[in-house]
DNA sequence: TTGTGAAATGACAACGTTGTCATTTCGTTA
DNA sequence: TAACGAAATGACAACGTTGTCATTTCACAA
């Protein structure tokens, strides 16, 4: 009860206390089976009495390892939180602990910078989570001894990378428009600079492409509602525009409050799908149908990847994560 | 160039290599000004060949500090990104890093559990992020020598509490609609088991009540738009009904939808103002007033209180961070 | 009782740093 | 040149664990 106020408790003050020998109350901690119930309950009433807590850094030292990954977050955005949870939840299921450094705003920081930083923490492993293009991306060359598995859409020459299938969620919205008999899909895209954007619009254009169709000029949003307002002004003019795929939901919403302003029924008059599938938690009855990433899941499959890795850093693998098509009836069917 | 392989490159190695003293090689990392230029550039050069990285691990152990803040994510939701991006800012700046755990989805992590977890983990100190009530919030002690932080709404008998106020920021929102000739604010309520839904809502009721108005029934919402919508669909036929304050953004929204759709004008039948300012992204020309909290400077005083307190754990304060109204045009002035 | 092998425990070194204190080297002045 | 104080460097212990290997204790059979 009156814990004593002695600085720091170490396994010795336990021993001394138990009267045991140093090694017997680490084994108690350890491999408590080895020793007689009798002995290990006399020293976990000294570590009770005296509340001994394990000092981490000793125990790594020996060890050599540390029981944590190091997470770099480049880019911290809404998306952020689910992928984060997902990394949390795996780590802890395997018995790892997270540490977590951020990119400064206006901090121009590559990922040689990262992981020097990253490397004088206590991590055996690190993730990357990479939303937009940096400066050493080609030539960056992981620690030799830090598994490292970096979140980006883009191929990496020597790291592990993870990522949602951004373009196959755009090529899958845009066959769907398709396969409902649409003969065009327009594109609203999100800031130039975003990996996801560009993803997306990649995909978009390949799966016209392929099917033969000339994609239109995208038009350019920045992910907020107002922007895809203004697309969806100019779409509302345009007399072959029946599908619009937009690079979020937000911006799809805009997309369809223009089209109404314009006397458009969305989706009679035109089809509209989004990303993310967001917009039923800020409008009620949402019709928005919208491709939905596992953003959980990605983090999940990026953590156990480096896990899997931490014996033989230099490993190297490329996980997609698919995307979802979350069906709503933002969608009309043209082929009747 | 040719770094070597060898698993593990010490000081000692570096000093050998060198042709100093293992003293020396700590002294250029350390105090690099008590070494003589040419020895300093000799161990510079030697560090580089050989690939030398400082090891955590022993080094914390001999000063007996480890440079890392623990958080400890009770509730991982969308405004926490905000939060976690104000932490880890105020952390870097402070040459502090970031260890995280989580509670898992289902577990009932008490704060004793967490702090028992924790103290195995390389930090200096703590923040708990905690958005719900927990069993032991009244009875739990923090290790004495670790100070510990508590982002939560009540008050703590014996650690730091860092808090939104959120009970101010909705006595705000409710004295902008008396100011403006309100006779009355109806109140739409987040999940029941949300402190802040909670706090809101205690603020909104002290308000009226140090008007000496009758708090109407609060509405039961669950943050997301659909049970806005419901609760809008009863309150478009209370003919007393001019002022309504909702919990979140989205909530507010589908209020505002469902008196809409009941051929009432917001804000001419009824006024509107929601929490959060965050509308505004997905709805174009969204016109919600709105209470706005400052997640990023939440973070920052977290952090700060840890850092400030981590000479003396057991001193204790309590920091409100207040709100601002962001005024757009959902609230009519009655009084003209 | 004694002998035996297995189970339980202990002594000691080692992990890679930094602090303490002693020693060497240097530049300056007498 | 000698003497001196300051600057630079080094030897060694210590931080609190765990691994190795040796030793003691135990239960059981002879």
């Amino acid at each position: 009860m009156a814990t004593m106020d002695k600085k720091n408790v170490s396994m010795n003050d336990v021993a001394v206390a138990a009267g045991v020998s140093l090694k017997t109350v680490s084994r108690v901690i350890n491999e408590p089976d080895s020793v007689r119930e009798s002995t290990r309950d006399r020293v976990h009433a000294a570590m009770e009495a005296l509340g001994f807590r394990a000092n981490f850094a000793a125990r790594s030292l020996k060890l050599g390892r540390y029981g944590c990954i190091g997470v770099v977050m480049f880019h911290l955005s809404g998306g952020a939180v689910d992928m984060i949870d997902g990394i949390a939840d795996a780590a802890e299921e395997r018995g790892f602990a997270l540490t977590m450094i951020k990119k400064r705003a206006g901090e121009k920081m590559t990922l040689a910078e990262a992981a020097r930083r990253m490397s004088q923490l206590p991590v055996d492993g690190m993730i990357f989570n990479l939303r937009q293009m940096v400066d050493d991306f080609e030539t960056f060359e992981a620690p030799k001894d830090l598994k490292t598995v970096i979140i980006t859409p883009m191929e990496h020459p020597t790291c592990s990378t993870v990522s949602d299938d951004q373009e196959g969620g755009a090529r899958m919205a845009c066959e769907y428009f398709l396969d409902h008999g649409h003969k065009n899909v327009y594109f609203v895209s999100g800031k130039k600079e975003s990996l996801s954007s560009q993803c997306r619009m990649k995909g978009w254009r390949a799966a016209l492409e392929t099917r033969g169709i000339e994609p239109p000029a995208p038009l350019q949003g920045d992910w907020n509602a107002d922007s895809g307002y203004a697309a969806g002004l100019v779409l509302a003019d345009k007399p072959d525009c029946t599908a619009v795929l937009a690079a979020n939901d937000c911006m799809a919403n805009g997309v369809m409050m223009a089209l109404r302003d314009k006397g458009l029924s969305v989706p009679d008059d035109v089809s509209v799908i989004g990303f993310d599938d967001e917009l039923y938690k800020t409008i009620p009855n949402s019709i928005l149908t919208s491709v939905k990433f596992r953003h959980r899941e990605l983090g999940v499959r990026a953590l156990n990847e480096v896990v899997a890795g931490l014996e033989a850093p230099s490993s190297r693998s490329r996980t997609l994560v698919s995307g979802v098509l979350v069906e709503r009836s933002s969608v009309k069917d043209l082929r009747a």
